[in-house]
DNA sequence: TTCTCTACTGTGAACGCTCACAGAAGCATG
DNA sequence: CATGCTTCTGTGAGCGTTCACAGTAGAGAA
């Protein structure tokens, strides 16, 4: 690439001086730029010459102006705590949303909202064009922000079912419900009959998912339900700690463990070995998530693995469409058990 | 905010739309817009009651278009592995960052370059403009990218201290080395003397430095320096856990263990605990950037805590000066050291 | 031939903003 | 009363692009 081939000049190259130094018009350099209709093979030929001769590359804020668009996708995070941020599962979404967009050429906008006045400032920048299109993560209900977008009519697409939204959104999410099904299948078929469980958040789609699953199991198996086998934790790993002493506490006799999330596993790892109870001899313990903690922590877990490598595809994708005019849609991705030594 | 006071039409209010409605003239608006110089506090106060009434928000393609200004900051990622990625400093440093910036009401982007054909396109998409500075995340040596976006003139600022670049380029750092120093100190005011290290790769910055601080305390100490005694990982779990067992291979007597990242502690901890020796009793081991990581290790570790937070804050800080036209600088951070169990 | 159709090309007018400039008004100074 | 200065305001131009439209040339049909 030749710099400044077009002459001494500081200013980057325009889309004249592309024109100029291909011999055509503005417009045919913009045809080229923009798929190439009805642009004839020589004159296809010569602008990218001049555009590889200038080191021509379009100016974003010329093109958004006229167009509209902006060219730019908003990955935002309306969660309060700062607890997601923690979670390795967020890197890999943020990692993979990142690298699919850039397949497309659009940069990603990280975009933080934890206090309402971000949330309003946020909104506002986004409900004014400066981005085409929302991938939402937020695991709470009731977030005000999903709807507020969805109301101005940005494209949107969340991570999880979003619960308590009134209207049609698009979403990505793996099948919890499946997921929690499978281990707790797993679990029993090791003859454990006293199988207790650290719930997620019930506000969040996993936490609610993820209990049904375990429930309806345990129903097919003709094992009643009772309540001491069930706490609830808020993903982190100290309250899989609270939740373990909980559980031992209410059900002494427990000889397995499903947990919402493998951070809290991580946590119930802990309080069982100061117990005193051995995994899995004693103490069977499922996670959730198949996140880095999963191989992390000793006995490695037995877990569930998302496929956050797909979800961020997807969303990407259905974003995309969104954008393209298509209607909103949902895909529910199929999640898998991968048996390691805490089982 | 009232929705479209202007009338009914469908696209957001333009600059001459809050003109009209504050019986002004565009230039007037677009002052109170840039600061208020030069404005009466008349027209002031008319042109933000407009501007409430009406959601007025600025287009910042247009506004970018004239002043070359792209007013957004990438945050650049240059390793190829996808290591750094799954590091938690990434995560604070990553927040830290977005935050700072919101401060300033400028919004991140996020930037990926992990193999050579990305880099380019992102060395040529920034250099075309499209944006102001760019906070460089990136811990090898002779980082092509670096020098690249530093000949062409684009304000930058690196995490940790760039080896093997030419010339004067900005940098925040936390002192590695001095860290280093109050640990290794740290473990032999525990008595311990035959103290070895698992380094970090020895083409960063933070590998080098926590390195040298290592054997500076040693010799300080009257201790010589033994090389069996000295294995290097790259950051990884698992290269810490082959490091402490080639550690124990070639020198049995050890009784503790500088690891230089408390990712790398978690395996020397796992392959410790694999030898029977135990922690910190027969061995102390001692990390290194109090990440969450060392709290979810058990015995918890000992470790230099990383100033993250002010680290982001001073890139940024160092990067809008820059962008202001000061010229580049480098900033030191202290760090401190944290005593949990593992020591 | 003449007409229509297709493939291609060039041109003027925006897009919404900032900037430079011209000018008005108010006030003090000579 | 003219002059200069400061503070404030409006106007025209232009940033680099796309879009709509007009127009040209060539091929095929009537």
């Amino acid at each position: 690439m030749t710099v400044n081939a077009t002459g001494g000049r500081r200013r980057p190259p325009t889309i004249h001086d592309v024109a100029r130094e291909a011999g055509v018009s503005r417009g045919t350099v913009s045809r080229v730029l923009n798929g190439g209709h009805y642009v004839s093979p020589a004159a296809q030929e010569a602008v990218n010459a001049a555009i590889r001769r200038t080191g021509y590359v379009v100016n974003r804020h010329a093109r958004s102006l006229i167009t509209g668009r902006s060219d730019s996708i908003g990955f935002l995070l309306t969660e309060p705590q700062e607890r997601f941020f923690e979670d390795p599962n967020f890197n890999v979404l943020l990692r993979g949303c990142t690298q699919a967009l850039a397949a497309h050429d659009i940069p990603l906008l990280l975009m933080l909202a934890g206090t309402e006045d971000e949330r309003r400032r946020i909104t506002r920048y986004i409900t004014a064009g400066h981005v085409d299109g929302v991938l939402l993560v937020s695991s709470h209900s009731g977030d005000p922000v999903a709807e507020r977008l969805r109301e101005a009519g940005v494209p949107l697409v969340a991570c999880g079912k979003p619960i308590g939204l009134a209207s049609k959104v698009s979403y990505v999410a793996a099948d919890d419900r499946d997921g929690a099904r499978d281990m707790v299948r797993h679990l029993l078929s090791l003859g454990r009959r006293r199988v207790g469980t650290v719930t997620g958040p019930l506000d969040t789609p996993g936490g609610v998912e993820r209990l049904a699953g375990y429930r309806e199991v345990l129903a097919q198996a003709g094992l009643e339900y009772d309540e001491r086998l069930v706490v609830s934790g808020d993903y982190s790993r100290a309250s899989g700690e609270a939740g373990a002493e909980r559980l031992l506490a209410q059900a002494s006799d427990i000889d397995a463990v499903f947990v919402a999330s493998d951070l809290m596993a991580q946590g119930v790892l802990a309080a069982l070995q100061r117990a005193g109870r051995r995994v899995p001899q004693d103490v069977a313990v499922g996670g959730f998530d198949d996140s880095p903690a999963a191989v992390a922590s000793s006995p490695e877990l037995t877990t569930i693995r998302q496929p956050w490598d797909r979800i961020s595809n997807e969303m990407v994708r259905v974003l995309l469409a969104q954008i393209g005019g298509e209607d909103p849609a949902a895909v529910i991705l199929p999640t898998e058990l991968v048996k390691r030594e805490s089982t």
